[in-house]
DNA sequence: GTTGAAAGTAATCCGCC
DNA sequence: GGCGGATTACTTTCAAC
């Protein structure tokens, strides 16, 4: 699908305020309601928007604490890393995990309220999921940039 | 702030469809729109709710490739911190930085198009920031999990 | 791409139970 | 917490340009 400016816009509007109405959107990048509303449809049929979520507060809800958790598994067969992904995926304190080249399998970015709620996940969860044979935990002390997707502003130009 | 499971489930909702109507919140939960949309008053008042956003495929865009990075300063001095992580908010490839306790100082999640692109972002911006002294580069071969913030299915329990 | 209009739906705010 | 009502706003669709 071919993307013009007025679509980005769009997308970079969206990404903003995923709630702004139709009409505001149609002001805001100097479209009609109609032109504008036909793009979104568009842009959300071809999958380039995958969807609106509400963004919650980790710390407002109780978790404060992110740690960043390196895994590796006792080996990289295809089936055990699909055993592996399966269970990461049940586990509702995950944010992100990807399967990595280099030195761990895994990257996993994990909420949790404290250091005793980590160490509750670490071993109810982390050290009971298949084929682990090495963890490596680290704490971030603060979050500096938290997005899901890309700025695409660089587009824009 | 008090939440209870309605709260909850309210939360839940939202974060699975930013989009859905006050009325089709509502009837979900099985609450009057007046006191639903007091409700979610409350809870973007409260902070609870930071923003709605589109959810972007990185894919779509042309984004296929995520790299996680890990770098490390050659000085934890607060004003080294503050002058690389104004540095690194200003890059559009970040999706994710966090300062980090162990080995290195900052993890950070970057997006970008192909090996090629990648090389460019590491050269223009990550080797370009300010105290970086150490920077080690994995890339991801699958993307598992990606969640801004985390299930809060466990509350509901 | 635009405008304008119609019809249906939803949001907001009210007072009241 | 629920209900009904009134007002305002938004969405969707359609026709015509």
């Amino acid at each position: 699908m071919a993307l013009d400016r007025i679509d980005f816009a769009i997308l970079d509007t969206l990404q903003k305020d995923g709630r702004i109405s139709n009409s505001a959107l149609a002001e805001k990048i100097g479209l009609s309601q109609s032109a504008c509303s036909r793009r979104l449809d568009q842009l959300e049929k071809s999958g380039v928007i995958e969807g609106y979520h509400a963004r919650l507060s980790n710390g407002a809800l109780g978790h404060k604490m992110t740690a960043i958790v390196h895994i590796s598994l006792s080996g990289q067969f295809e089936k055990s890393l699909a055993e592996f992904e399966a269970a990461i995926k049940r586990c509702p304190n995950v944010l992100s995990c990807h399967l990595m080249s280099g030195e761990y399998d895994y990257v996993v970015r994990i909420a949790a309220k404290d250091l005793e709620d980590y160490e509750r996940i670490h071993k109810e969860w982390l050290t009971a999921m298949p084929h682990v044979i090495k963890i490596n935990s680290s704490f971030a002390l603060r979050e500096v940039v938290d997005r899901t997707s890309m700025g695409i502003m660089p587009e824009l130009a």
